[in-house]
DNA sequence: AAAACATATGAACAATTATTCATATGTTAA
DNA sequence: TTAACATATGAATAATTGTTCATATGTTTT
């Protein structure tokens, strides 16, 4: 049995081509693949995770979590910006300011069954 | 108000430092945000999305999955390296085989959670 | 109006990463 | 033992990404 890279697979033929089937069937089309490994990269960074703990206990202004991160405006901005694209945080002005909150509850229950993972492992 | 940079700060300042004193108090630990950033980098990645959701169906060898996937035995293997460090699968040998399955429910939450919020957005 | 404040953003650089290619390791069959 | 099979892995390359720096946008105060 070859398959379309020309290499050589091993021989349990039927079981194979049945769960090949299957898979085919029950996988995300490949856009929604592309979003939801996108939606994972935004959690996979520690600045923005850290972002996300401060607008945990409260929503924030743009300096308030830059000082209380000890980060500079401009780095925490452009990661807002990320998690703002990925509609896991929201924003409204406030006079000069600008109030970043949560925008889900998915968040938490995302980043609490990281925390689940991690502890079991 | 300076902070560490040696920006100045906006001028909400009993805020500002009541909301540090509790998010330094209940922010995870150096160590466990890395660990959190580095288990949610492994989800970023389309490829190894693919190769879950095939686990999810049923466990597999390495060429059974690079057939689904239609995709290389090394970039595979590569792919269920990383999957295994984290603890994500697991596997045994049989035979000549070496059969990957899922190592933990948590997989499961946390895509479901992850497609969740997609589909509301 | 101008000055000060708060935030956003483009360019650049360093660091990380996914795949390919070649090859090594380990198992089974002849 | 040798050949074939199944998987793992190191090196190399291309692509992506986080931060900094400089500067732009938008708001308020004077």
């Amino acid at each position: 049995m070859i398959d379309r890279h020309g290499i050589e697979c091993c021989d349990t033929v039927e079981v194979h081509e049945d769960l090949c089937k299957i898979v085919t069937e029950t996988m995300p089309s490949e856009d929604e693949l592309y979003d939801l490994a996108e939606l994972f990269k935004v959690f996979g960074d520690s600045t923005r995770i850290r972002i996300l703990y401060v607008l945990f206990e409260s929503e924030a202004c743009v300096c308030d979590i830059a000082a209380c991160l000890n980060m500079s405006q401009s780095a925490i901005s452009h990661q807002l910006r990320i998690l703002k694209q990925s509609k896991l945080v929201k924003n409204r002005r406030e006079g000069k300011s600008i109030i970043y909150s949560l925008a889900d509850g998915h968040v938490r229950t995302i980043i609490a069954q990281g925390r689940e993972h991690i502890e079991e492992a």
